[in-house]
RNA sequence: GGUCCAGUAGCUCAGCUGGAUAGAGUGUCGCCCUCCGAAGGCGAAGGCCAUAGGUUCGAAUCCUAUCUGGACCGCCA
């Protein structure tokens, strides 16, 4: 239920019978007439701009359309008052039996209450995480993966129908490197010197790796030349370092739908294909670069290579495909890997990818572009760095990895609740700030905190209410008589609450799920400081002493908080707390 | 040289497909808080929304240019 689109179809209504009656012309689009909640509380409950958007095609005056149709709302028994403001707004004043009926809506739906229809079942790919297979994931993986889930679940609950899905790049040269240093650790493991030089990987977590490779091989691989192990150690590193990661995502709790494997795509005719498809659109040619304007690579010598017409696609230069020496470059089994995407009938993808990324978005756009024929829309969303503070200066330096802060460095010490809700609250573009105090600080100032505390003091209230003899379960609440809850401070949040529908629908429309924790801040806000106007007021208190009735009905407002926040946290992947400690 | 992102209160940041007097936290100042629901509450001050143009009935939001900061820029992944 959204009441927003309720009232503009109330408002579409009104319009349309003002061109039946002959007030407004024929042949007017209304696609741009919004209900929205004014910014302004003083404003009224909703406000219309039908006036203003409709005035230059209908050739009338704004205000007098909205005067027009202030009389025409005027009969709604939901409507309790409309007044035309400023240029040609038109705010409306909703009746209280609106709002309690939204608090109704919530009880009777539970969690369901926000979802929405909008993404019509439509099949989307969201691809995150997707770090190289060589070693655990870091802070800067983290948020990808936090921010990656939330959306996933977020477009879920939009309707969507939504796919989890991480590329394991496993057929570069950084495997070999990966391989190389596990036999290093594999000969450490025999008991022999080893020398950690220039590429390789020289953190601890290959150590239990090597030695599993011995227990497994025994000495069969000493003093052999590289040809008779690479690839072998290769194909068993990778798999132990995607065991490392998934075990790093277990602990965030993100279960992947599907693990797609780069080294899967050669020798298949994969590339091939992909590349045929571009091909057989005239986009692939051999040629010769421009250099890079500005510094130019000391190296630098033009070199034919076969390269990809993404200019044509709105790319910056055309990218190459193969390197000089014939061999694959990256670019190709991306392009091979978002061919099968589009292939396996998604109509949407997102890719969620760090910063450093920045530079291959307009390629990979104009690379599923050109793959789909422009039907197939990529969204490809960057998540800034993470600076790491502790004891007000930043934190560097990982134990575990030597060079790096691990997922497990975070996780271990705030755990995944509070990791997973700060990697939400700010929008992706934006670089965010960590503070290891601060997160775990329990104050307003903390937003983890402050809706956890929300949500747990509901949960305090209704054990209070059952100790004191009041019934405060499910089906009490859900038959309460809810025209009790008439307060102006109590529909407050029960307004709060009604925007949570369209609140879903927005943030998943920009695919921004940093939106979802900011609103249950706000919402935590609105509910504290009802509470605490309980404190002067008693008759605000959500258990009144001698009278059941009320006190279920004040509850049902309270239950109501914490479905929302309960469905909001679900998507955060954060579990609500039931008390606080 | 180019691309992308950011620039909003002293500080950290929101700002809903363009809407009315631009919001929150924090900090500052004032008041309240021995108890009845205070891991606080109420109120005030604080803004040329980086700058200059443009589009529009209307711009923090869209377009152009400029400035500042960050990321990236053929064979690495």
């Amino acid at each position: 239920m959204n009441l927003f689109s309720e009232i503009r179809s109330l408002v579409l209504d009104a319009l349309a019978a003002m061109q039946a009656e002959g007030t407004l012309p024929e042949g007017l689009s209304f696609d741009n007439v919004a209900v929205e909640p004014p910014r302004d509380a003083a404003h009224g409950d909703m406000a219309t701009n039908a006036g203003m958007v409709l005035a230059k095609p209908a050739k009338m005056k704004p205000r007098d359309i909205a005067e027009a149709l202030a009389a025409k709302l005027a009969g709604d028994d939901r409507i309790t008052g409309a007044e035309v403001a400023g240029p040609g707004f038109l705010n409306l004043r909703l009746s209280a039996t609106v709002w309690q009926g939204v608090l109704a809506a919530v009880l009777d739906q539970g969690t369901e209450f926000g979802k929405s229809d909008m993404g019509q079942n439509r099949k989307v790919n969201v691809e995150y995480v997707s770090a190289n297979p060589t070693g655990p994931l870091h802070v800067g993986h983290t948020r990808g993966a936090v921010f990656g889930d939330a959306l996933a679940s977020l477009l879920d609950y939009a309707g969507y129908d939504v796919t989890r899905e991480y590329y394991i790049n496993d057929g570069g040269a950084q495997v070999d490197v990966l391989a190389r240093s596990v036999y290093l650790r594999y000969l450490e493991a025999h008991g022999q010197e080893v020398a950690f030089v220039d590429g390789t990987y020289p953190g601890d977590y290959l150590v239990p790796v090597g030695q599993a490779l011995k227990d497994k091989v025994g000495d069969a691989y000493l003093n052999q030349p590289e040809d008779v192990w690479l690839a072998d150690v290769r194909e068993y590193a990778t798999d132990a370092m995607m065991d490392l990661i998934r075990a790093d995502l277990a602990q965030l709790g993100i279960k992947m739908d599907k693990f797609f494997s780069e080294k899967s795509l050669y020798g298949t005719g994969l590339i091939e294909a992909a590349l045929k498809s571009l091909d057989d659109k005239g986009l692939i040619y051999e040629g010769v670069l421009e250099p890079p304007k500005g510094k130019k690579p000391e190296d630098w010598e033009p070199r034919e290579q076969t390269l990809f017409k993404s200019t044509e696609h709105g790319d910056d230069v055309d990218r190459p495909v193969k390197k000089s020496d014939g061999g694959w470059t990256y670019f190709a089994p991306d392009i091979a890997y978002h061919y099968d995407k589009v292939s396996r009938g998604f109509d949407e993808l997102i890719d969620v990818f760090g910063a450093d990324h920045g530079g291959y978005v307009k390629r990979m756009k104009a690379a599923v572009s050109a793959l789909s024929g422009g039907t197939v829309p990529l969204d490809i969303k960057l998540t800034q760095l993470v600076k790491l503070w502790k004891d007000g200066e930043p934190f560097k330096m990982s134990k575990r990895a030597g060079t790096f802060i691990t997922l497990r460095d975070v996780v271990d010490q705030v755990g995944p609740d509070v990791t997973r809700f700060v990697m939400l609250t700010r929008k992706n573009d934006a670089s965010l700030d960590f503070d290891f105090d601060k997160v775990l600080e329990q104050s307003r100032e903390n937003p983890v905190f402050y809706v956890q505390y929300a949500h747990a003091r509901v949960m305090s209230v209704l054990r209070r209410a059952a100790e004191a003899g009041i019934a405060a379960d499910e089906a009490t609440l859900k038959s309460a008589d809810l025209s009790k809850v008439n307060h102006e401070a109590e529909l407050v949040v029960a307004k709060k609450l009604a925007e949570w529908p369209r609140l879903v629908e927005t943030a998943a429309r920009t695919n921004e799920p940093h939106r979802v924790a900011f609103y249950l801040y706000e919402l935590a806000g609105d509910f504290h400081a009802l509470w605490n106007r309980g404190n002067e007021l008693t008759e605000l208190r959500f258990i009144q002493d001698g009278d059941a009735a009320t006190s279920q009905a004040k509850m049902a407002l309270a239950q109501s908080v914490a479905v929302v926040i309960s469905a909001g946290l679900g998507i955060l992947g954060v579990n609500p707390a039931q008390e606080m400690r």
